[in-house]
DNA sequence: AACGTCAAACAGGGAG
DNA sequence: CTCCCTGTTTGACGTT
């Protein structure tokens, strides 16, 4: 399926649109992650499934009677999850009238159904994040390894560096460094460098 | 019973 | 105004 769309290359990760894997599997072929939630749902549900089933869309209980606004909790039945999720994996947003078509379909109100699918979507993105985490903290553990190793390579070297190269002064006839000679011009000689001459010292 | 987890539902704010 | 995102609340359910 190709819904999901990581936005990282992460090597070693197959990403769902290749693999063909589902950050989300619900329990489609298997079975095995069929909860007691699905077989035992509270009752609404199950009416609505029942309902549509028979191929009628059912509003699903609204009122508790007491003027209350908030709805009364659903479990969405297997079958309409398994509906939704198919609905999801061909497009992660319903323009309105796929909307009312699959609420239909489903039994649910429109409202259920894009609530659904915000959800869904939510629940799709937090997933990546957290993937994404996961291998962002992978990089740094192997990068803070390789940084270790580098300075450990770098100590090493230091330590084992040899003292520069030393000549014997034309002039004191005692070893000094290489680098410290200089050829005159005019003699085509070696010489030391002239110590840099301090100017008369400033008070202070 | 208390606690944790999951998901349905809601609220507020930004973008078009 | 509508749609979507994001954060939050809340109810159902499982686990200890």
């Amino acid at each position: 399926m190709a819904d999901l769309q990581l936005t990282m290359a992460m090597p070693g990760w197959s990403s769902p649109s290749s693999s063909g894997i589902d950050l989300f599997h619900f329990e489609e072929g298997g079975g095995c992650n069929v909860s007691l939630k699905d077989l035992d749902m509270n009752r609404p549900a199950r009416e609505a499934e029942e309902e549509f089933q028979a191929g009628s869309a059912e509003e699903v209980e609204e009122d508790d009677g007491d003027g209350g606004h908030r709805q009364k909790k659903l479990r969405l039945s297997k079958e309409q999850s398994r509906l939704l999720e198919e609905s999801f994996r061909q497009n992660h947003t319903l323009n309105p009238k796929q909307k009312e078509a699959l609420a239909a379909k489903l039994g649910l109100r429109a409202r259920q159904v894009e609530v659904w699918f915000q959800n869904r979507r939510a629940r799709t993105k937090l997933k990546q994040t957290e993937m994404e985490c996961e291998y962002l903290k992978r990089c740094f553990g192997s990068l803070t390894e390789e940084n270790r190793r580098l300075q450990r390579e770098v100590e090493e070297l230091r330590a084992m560096r040899v003292a520069p190269p030393t000549v014997i002064s034309p002039v004191t006839r005692r070893p000094i460094a290489a680098s410290a000679l200089t050829m005159c011009p005019r003699c085509q000689r070696f010489t030391t460098a002239a110590p840099p001459r301090r100017p008369p010292s400033a008070a202070t």
